[in-house]
DNA sequence: CGGTTCCATGTCACCGATGTCAATGGTCAT
DNA sequence: ATGACCATTGACATCGGTGACATGGAACCG
């Protein structure tokens, strides 16, 4: 590959002067910018953003970290993130960990060593203390899920209010016994909707049963199996509230025989066309991710401004058609 | 940050020894290496992985170009080549294009400049030639989009073989006016599956209709609007061929009124649980990306093995509801 | 006209890891 | 005893770009 000194070369001047040309540096003879610019072009010059990286000990990068990109919603946290660091001359390196908390903290390590100007995970592990080291290195911002064991910018959703709200809109149409479906228990987004259902019935004076909160809700085959074993307690729930988009698409076949009303935390792409149309809780991962970068560059640009370290955004119901009686 | 250096000190030996016993060098007493050791755990020493990359001139790094992550068969793609690059101690850098040719080329030598081991690619521009400067430095990979311009391993699906099934599968249910809907015409997959949407008519004795051939479906607004216009021509279609999983999931509303018959190109989640549950082509996008990082791979091992430049993937039919006669 | 300032350009060192080669000291065979 | 050989360790240069500082000359000041 051809380097500065190359071009350098080429013009007659040193590789300094031809640094100068090719970041706009003011202090160069137009005579001497002209001959420098020619041998860029004749050569083709391709800065080699290692050597600057390394040099300065800054990439030009914001690091994206989350559980799992075929998931929708993290796929647009991403998307959404990599649109204000391509806004501010930047670019993104994703990484999903896969929802395995060991991996986890390697991956992010790795990630880490590679001079990054800042970070934007949705952690996986319960303990994030790891991340401490780096924080006065570049600014860290939390999405979706909050950090423990680390002081961080975290920027979530109202994951309590979320689920009491869903709870609350079943209850309103009549149901009683709501059954609580999750995918992973580990998860502290899942954690807080279940504390909010169980508030949500508890305020009603339900009282929440334990066999109505299951977890396990991987994919359509387990389910299912959730489904059956909720339709054939002795006194089976009426309705389903899911704690989150993958549980609720895993869930979404067995809701066509209506036997459960529904509400899902997470809207998904096709969620309106199924049969019933599901109502659910939208969150908004742009604005998620959004907020979550530009907190990133915020802190790059004004290192010891103090901001605001929690910001919670509220959600909102979409209401649709699965928790309205069968049309008959 | 900690570097070898400090840890050469601390352990009283110079930082080339430290980086024997770090690399698991064997020349090394078993004395001096259990004192290195020491110091590099006890100032948890994580290499700088950018000055690694500079020096050997290579990072451990797949780069992974596509048009968009929010498309589940990118998503996929991306998810795939990631697995395989993990699997090799690598990771990826995912950057998605948006469609956008100019912003391709730049985006792309921009990663290239990173020093990436390998590039899988999922083209949106027309002329890829500017790939060509980089052939011999890393081994680059198309995949479902052939490279034009530029001599380079493809991976792609059977486009046009797809499109004949569909369009076939469409004619064997007694459909004979069958429009053909994409989002942009410019994409090569498109212009593929419109060769085989025509030879497949053709083959059957039916001409086909300028009118019938329809670009534009980006989202339900623009597919409604062509939905419409479909249905008040003279002659009307009775069936639609959708060319891929954007516009099907943006035909998606349209085709619950069961006006048209629908096969899409393309599976995408929840497909199977409209109404009607949607007849699909379906691609393997996972199978794709794991054959070209694999192929990145067995390019680097073996750098004057000759492979097979283009492999074509055969696709198959999942047939579902939506080509059947609507349930009386 | 001497001195100060400013400008264009160059020289050099450095970021951190590692390949090359050399130095040191020991072992072994002749 | 002497040389050949090997193992262990270190000194040094290098990758490419850029910050700090130096240089040399023109311009400008009183």
């Amino acid at each position: 590959m051809t380097t500065m000194r190359d071009v350098a070369v080429l013009a007659g001047v040193s590789a300094k002067t031809v640094s100068r040309v090719f970041n706009g540096d003011e202090h160069v003879l137009p005579e001497t910018r002209k001959r420098v610019e020619e041998a860029l072009r004749e050569l083709k010059y391709v800065p080699n953003s290692v050597a600057t990286t390394f040099r300065t000990g800054r990439a030009p990068v914001i690091g994206v970290v989350v559980p799992d990109l075929l998931d929708p919603f993290f796929a647009a946290v991403a998307e959404s993130v990599n649109r204000v660091a391509v806004d501010q001359g930047m670019s993104t390196v994703v990484a999903s960990t896969g929802e395995g908390a060991e991996r986890e903290s390697d991956l992010v390590r790795q990630l880490l060593a590679q001079s990054l100007s800042g970070l934007v995970i949705a952690p996986v592990g319960t303990d994030n203390s790891y991340l401490a080291r780096w924080r006065d290195r570049l600014p860290i911002v939390f999405v979706d899920r909050a950090p423990s064991g680390v002081a961080a910018d975290a920027f979530l959703e109202d994951d309590e209010g979320g689920a009491r709200a869903a709870v609350g809109h079943l209850v309103g149409h009549g149901h009683e016994r709501i059954a609580f479906v999750a995918d992973i228990a580990e998860v502290q987004t899942s954690r807080n909707r279940l504390l909010g259902y169980r508030r949500a019935l508890e305020s009603r004076g339900i009282e929440h049963r334990e066999e109505y909160e299951v977890f396990g809700a991987l994919d359509r085959a387990s389910a299912a199996d959730i489904a059956e074993r909720l339709a054939g307690l002795p006194t089976p729930p009426t309705a389903i509230f899911s704690s989150n988009a993958r549980s609720s698409m895993a869930l979404a076949p067995v809701l066509r025989d209506r036997r459960f009303a529904f509400v899902g935390y997470g809207d998904f792409p096709m969620a309106d066309l199924l049969t019933p149309a599901l109502t659910v809780v939208n969150q908004d991962p742009e604005l998620l991710g959004d907020y979550a970068a530009r907190r990133v560059f915020e802190r790059l640009a004004h290192p010891k401004r103090r901001f605001r370290r929690r910001t919670v955004l509220p959600v909102t119901i979409i209401e649709r058609a699965s928790c309205r009686p069968a049309p008959s």
